[in-house]
DNA sequence: GTCTATAACCCGATAGAC
DNA sequence: GTCTATCGGGTTATAGAC
């Protein structure tokens, strides 16, 4: 259906966006480097060389991908965690439920073999981005448990990263045969962390 | 496919293992896809052609460097493991001092990014490789422990992935500024996840 | 906005000389 | 064992018609 006309800004499912939902699905299954323009025109239905109407270049819908991308993490993160802002369990536990209901992030492949690939310029804004939309909002939850007394003092840098690291390999944990689901993967990871973190 | 005797073991630097150190070099900083042959052929000082004197095909040179390197892992682990089988606190610092002596293996990566380029054929060797050389022995000394009553009784495979995943974000971790050192890195996780796991 | 056609380049792999 | 030469194919990106 593309009745496109009539609304001024409407660009819900219209063109642009369309190239941005299939770009980052198969980036996301695949990698940046793995996928060609063709694979992405033909999710879309249209022939490679169109997509450069929309976007200059391959790293640029790439960039523009991964930013929309972690804007949305920065988003849901925030409001996980802002409405359980009692108690780092329940904040945690918001915060793996939202992780749990987007695709896999993929970040240390991201990091390592999708970024060298990118223009430096790219490269900082994306780290920046990652940086700002996921883990400064799990670090300053950490020190806010630190500071109200519930976990002893660790480094707050390190308790984001240990989390993240761990979220990150739920998705490959549990293609194990006979492995938990990962509702309950990420419940005792939790569980051990606050036991292991009780003040003294 | 005869093999010559008259050179009895000099195999030491000499053709064939001189590409795998190259190639094990490449492939881990910048993945399978992103590495050419011809950029494995300028390291060793060769053209791209004459690599196929010592490998059939660039899949196969990577599934040889990378049994290799897991290879590696399986002796240093059961090693370092073996050294120390009285607690489990010396057997996962001394399993934790070998991840760091060696380069990072990016297994993450390896399996989402690399592993779907190859055969289906070989990423079954390379996962059952992977599995029997890593996971397991992490997977048993777990298991040790939770008969010896050290640790309460939690799924081993989930603290094997656990430990893994961790072990695996350190690289990247330690890329921030002002990081800690990754030795206190993991030995602050280890202490965490052994308070965590204290039985009742 | 989408198309066709194509330029310009890089890749893995093979053939055959030395 | 290493070389040169090259083939066949895939890649990003551009030009210009509709």
């Amino acid at each position: 259906m593309s009745s496109d006309r009539s609304s001024p800004k409407q660009e819900s499912s219209s063109g642009h966006n369309r190239v941005l939902d299939e770009a980052e699905r198969l980036f996301r299954m695949r990698g940046y480097n793995a996928v060609t323009m063709r694979d992405i025109a033909c999710e879309v239905g249209i022939r490679q060389a169109s997509l450069y109407y929309h976007f200059a270049s391959k790293e640029q819908l790439f960039v523009a991908v991964t930013e929309r991308m972690f804007e949305r993490h920065r988003i849901g993160l925030q409001q996980a965690i802002g409405e359980n802002s009692h108690d780092l369990r329940s904040q945690l536990h918001a915060a793996s439920v939202w992780f749990l209901s987007q695709p896999p992030v993929h970040f240390l492949s991201m990091v390592h073999t999708d970024m060298p690939l990118l223009a430096e310029e790219n490269v900082k804004k994306l780290s920046a981005c990652s940086y700002q939309s996921i883990f400064e909002p799990l670090r300053q939850t950490f020190i806010q448990a630190q500071e109200r007394g519930e976990i002893r003092d660790i480094r707050p840098n390190w308790l984001a990263g240990f989390f993240l690291s761990v979220m990150e390999s739920i998705p490959y944990a549990t293609t194990f045969p006979g492995a938990a689901p990962k509702e309950v993967m990420v419940n005792e990871m939790i569980g051990v962390l606050l036991d292991g973190l009780k003040p003294e």
